[in-house]
DNA sequence: GTCTATAGCCAGATAGAC
DNA sequence: GTCTATCTGGCTATAGAC
């Protein structure tokens, strides 16, 4: 029993290997861009050893998203510890470290009109309940900082939603990282500004 | 020379519905995912007239931007024309271009990534001159909008102007779209609304 | 479970006749 | 310039020895 548990987490180490090189890989290049063999390479094993820890290049994807998904999680349940943070706050804390993740190249990007990644992805359960999960959490706290008057009532919920979720993609952090002119913490500020205040000026 | 212009024009006809189709192509399933025995199908050519027409994958794909870009001159041009309206209401127009063509599944998305098609693009002085033409003409209108007060002063125009390009390849449109409980001018105005306004509630 | 070697496939690009 | 037929390379996935 302690012998057969230190295989699995020997197990669990190497696979965790894996995944963290599918996450850098896949935020690096995209998915389509990112070979099995590259991954291999940089985990330092053989391509046919890692088809024995992951059924497909797809699988391998999903693993990456559950991981990244897990962390937001994370920090999702770090901001509802604060109790004395208000919705609003909590939601650009997620926010801030969502761009965060992805201006430290460590946000897997997929192209979402792969049908076969797709399927693969609705097809894991772990993966779909923990976007599910956060979908909730995140919902709650939209609502209530509508109620609170600090998000705008103009906009249902769902689109404030999609509107934060899609900032882990925003390829405006890439352009002002590529610049090079400024440091990471002005270029999360500024975008997450752009997200929560808008272009327009305020009074 | 008259059946020699007449030669041409067939010509012409002939590349313009290759880009119409790589275009469409570009929007629905993005570069890695199209493939030119596609484009040729689509066109009703064979695949080896496809490259007397144009050298690669890529340059296929540049001439789609070439003409995306030609477009959204014409649509800043047409602001342009507009005497009374003002920087901050022009910006706004094109930004709402923008999004009226990607949600109609005519802008062609390309991934940021790939090295390839990046070096054929910068390569490509039709396309960086339209990118810098269109980028200074909206430099111009956002410095103005400032000015006027329209426009927050307290990002660098550089940001806004990223900010504005981005909305190019929003996949929040894509999500609402998908959910189909919408029309698209609901849609596109939410999301010019998350742009211009935020999420953040306004006085 | 790890490796080497390879199968199988698909997509970009081209040869050569017309 | 258009076609059919083919080449070529690279990538996912697997066979089979250890």
């Amino acid at each position: 029993m302690a012998r057969l548990s230190f295989r699995e987490q020997v197990l669990r180490v190497r696979e965790d290997a894996i995944v963290s090189s599918v996450n850098r890989l896949l935020a690096e290049k995209g998915f389509d861009s990112m070979t099995v063999d590259e991954v291999a390479a940089d985990v330092g094993i053989a391509k046919a050893s890692l088809y024995k820890h992951f059924a497909s290049k797809e699988a391998l994807a999903a693993a990456a998203m559950v991981r990244v998904l897990q962390r937001a999680l994370q920090a999702i349940e770090a901001q509802s510890a604060i109790a004395e943070a208000s919705a609003f706050e909590r939601l650009r804390a997620v926010t801030r470290w969502t761009l965060q993740v992805q201006l430290a190249g460590e946000m897997p990007s997929l192209p979402s009109q792969n049908s076969t990644l797709r399927a693969t992805l609705i097809a894991d359960k772990t993966y779909v309940d923990l976007v599910m999960e956060v979908s909730e959490r995140l919902g709650e706290w939209i609502v209530q900082a509508q109620q609170d008057g600090a998000l705008t009532s103009r906009l249902p919920p769902e689109v404030i939603l999609y509107t934060l979720f899609a900032r882990a993609c925003d390829p405006v952090l890439g352009f002002l990282k590529a610049g090079g002119q400024h440091s990471d913490e002005k270029i999360v500020e500024w975008v997450l500004s752009t997200c929560l205040d808008g272009l327009a000026a305020r009074p």
